[in-house]
DNA sequence: TTGTTTGATGTTACCGGTTACAGAAACCGG
DNA sequence: CCGGTTTCTGTAACCGGTAACATCAAACAA
């Protein structure tokens, strides 16, 4: 069953096909007759045109690519519906890969989207770019496409190009700060690969507020995982059974908190009773059964929305200037931690509705 | 900045862009010469030829549209990333929409893989074919595209393609009768939308347990929601609320559930001590933290596997005749449900690793 | 009346590839 | 030395659209 083309259409009308597509992109030029005649034909086969021919005709694509690591993980199942809900609003067609969070298939990803000539880019790099040479390749790929792109989540120092991040440095110092104005020192961490610059930063905020409080880190306090629950889980364990256990704990990410917390379970601890814990990014089901669960959200949704907003702008614009946009955190923490942080102004004073009594 | 073309590097090389286009795709049949003369100067542009160029010559398309509603669904996140992990493997693009459950954006998402000439489709509509006119729609531009496609999780009644589904019937039947085998008269269920044929197929088996067990089936017990955990904590408050409360409740998704553990909290209601309850369909951050939940889980990564398997094979060959996958359904019950599910046949004896102490 | 504008449509080249076919050079056996 | 292969490469048509330009008749202005 061959497709019906713009030809078998001009033919049946009888007039030349650039007459059929007259009436399909500037129906006004064509005598209304004709055009109506034409429309018939069209309604009668139900033909649309190709948006392969249109796009290499036009050579103009309006598709865009995504691609994000672990498109299962809440976090990214969030950026990406809300993008998909943009590009939709805005006739985009959007393409989308999951890397695994794994530098190679981002680069093949990246191969293939280039040759489908995308015309624009939302991409949350597997590794941070750095010495190992694969990442070299994606980031010559990005020249190499030379289209407008804009990074999500993770940040690429010394690269222009336009992003949306959040203060992962932030959020690790005053998630510190925080449970060290509570009266800890002894504070475990369980972050993901120290290869991702987003987990460096996070541990850098921790070191930080140590440093800043005449604290000193304890290396053997500091779990570096791969932001996995699994791992997170093994870790906690661990970390769970020294010696002088933590009397308070830093979990990374979403499922770094939830393998720390499966880790406390077995073991019977609770919080606040037997541990203190703050966590960064946030867990859905926790909010929907208000459970306690203190942590520094960022919102998913105005990531997306400004990562397209900065991308569409681009397109629309494309001398436009990189823009970095760094996302404000949110804190979400119980009566007493919170009372404790605004007292030594590490958060602002009132934040509505992001406390739970 | 131009992109480098065909005919850029066939002039550059001096031969002509036939000649080009053989290097690129059969190279045995160019002198050796020529070729790595060529090949240098494609590698020193970095040319990579244009996949809509060549799909529009090659009248091919190695697309293939995903169509699903609720993209950040965990259930359809790891659905997603089960299928682009395929199509990643199978050099396949994947092109993805997300409908909102919304039957117009089916429409629109499904002309717009109609215009790209998609080679294959995943689809799970978001409202069971039926007298709503719009879905006729889709059901037409189905047929229009006359391309491979297979239904996932939502089955749709006399209709000539592949799917992979879920015995939803089966689950509220089965579970149900857990229920009511475990000492349960009051049994409260909380549903979708029963324009959803899921959430009907759940509610009918609901019904036919209780009629094959002389129980009435008291309307004040069902609830029928949309399938989101705000409505159903809103449907639960009120059935907590009923002068004579239900002993058990059977949810019947993954948010339902959510929404009514939520409202069970709020009345400091507890399981089993209070109330009984049965879910269909997992809640990942339960399993990780081995928190009790009853309930009837699918293998999201088997469906999505079945569904790629079934549309690359009609893929590969266009004559194949639909077929139906229906995935088998895994019980995940505490100790006690699950001996009363064994000793009254309602589950097989014993399927490792599915219970939890 | 004639030159000019206007409106409707056809002709043609092009987008960036692929491929059927043709032709030239080299090779080979008789 | 000649006809027939084989090997390599170029020509040209095609995929399904778009758009600049050409054409031509009718309408209009001078």
């Amino acid at each position: 069953m061959k497709k019906t083309t713009i030809n078998d259409i001009a033919k049946e009308a009888g007039v030349s096909k650039a007459t059929v597509s007259r009436v399909l992109n500037h129906g006004e030029l064509v005598d209304e007759e004709t055009r109506n005649r034409v429309l018939d034909i069209i309604q009668k086969h139900r033909y649309s045109p190709s948006l392969v021919a249109r796009n290499l005709s036009n050579r103009a694509s309006n598709t865009i690519g995504i691609v994000i690591p672990e498109i299962d993980n809440a976090f990214y199942g969030k950026i990406l519906r809300t993008i998909v809900n943009i590009t939709d609003a805005e006739d985009l067609i959007p393409v989308c890969f999951d890397t695994g969070n794994n530098a190679e298939k981002d680069v093949r990803s990246l191969c293939v989207l280039r040759d489908l000539r995308v015309g624009g880019l939302i991409y949350a790099p597997s590794v941070e770019y750095g010495a190992a040479c694969v990442t070299k390749q994606a980031k010559q790929l990005l020249d190499d496409m030379g289209v407008p792109t804009v990074l999500i989540d993770r940040h690429v120092p010394d690269f222009q190009r336009s992003g949306v991040f959040f203060d992962g440095f932030d959020a690790g110092y005053r998630a510190t700060k925080i449970l060290i104005a509570a009266g800890h020192v002894n504070i475990g961490v369980v972050t993901g690969s120290l290869k991702l610059g987003i987990a460096r930063a996070r541990l850098d905020g921790y070191r930080k507020a140590h440093e800043e409080c005449g604290l000193p880190v304890r290396r053997a306090l500091v779990f570096e995982g791969d932001f996995t629950s699994e791992t997170a889980c093994l870790l906690s364990r661990e970390m769970l059974s020294l010696p002088e256990r933590p009397g308070a704990v830093l979990t990374c990410n979403n499922d770094t908190s939830l393998g720390f917390l499966q880790a406390l379970g077995e073991k019977k601890l609770k919080i606040p009773r037997d541990i203190e814990h703050v966590g960064i990014d946030e867990i859905d089901v926790f909010d929907d059964l208000h459970m306690r669960y203190n942590h520094i959200a960022r919102s998913r949704v105005e990531m997306a929305q400004a990562a397209m907003a900065l991308l569409l702008a681009q397109i629309r614009n494309p001398d436009a200037r990189p823009e970095n946009v760094w996302i404000a955190p949110r804190f979400v923490l119980d009566a007493r931690l919170e009372r404790v942080a605004v007292k030594h102004k590490i958060i602002a004073k009132t934040q509505k509705g992001a406390s739970r009594p």
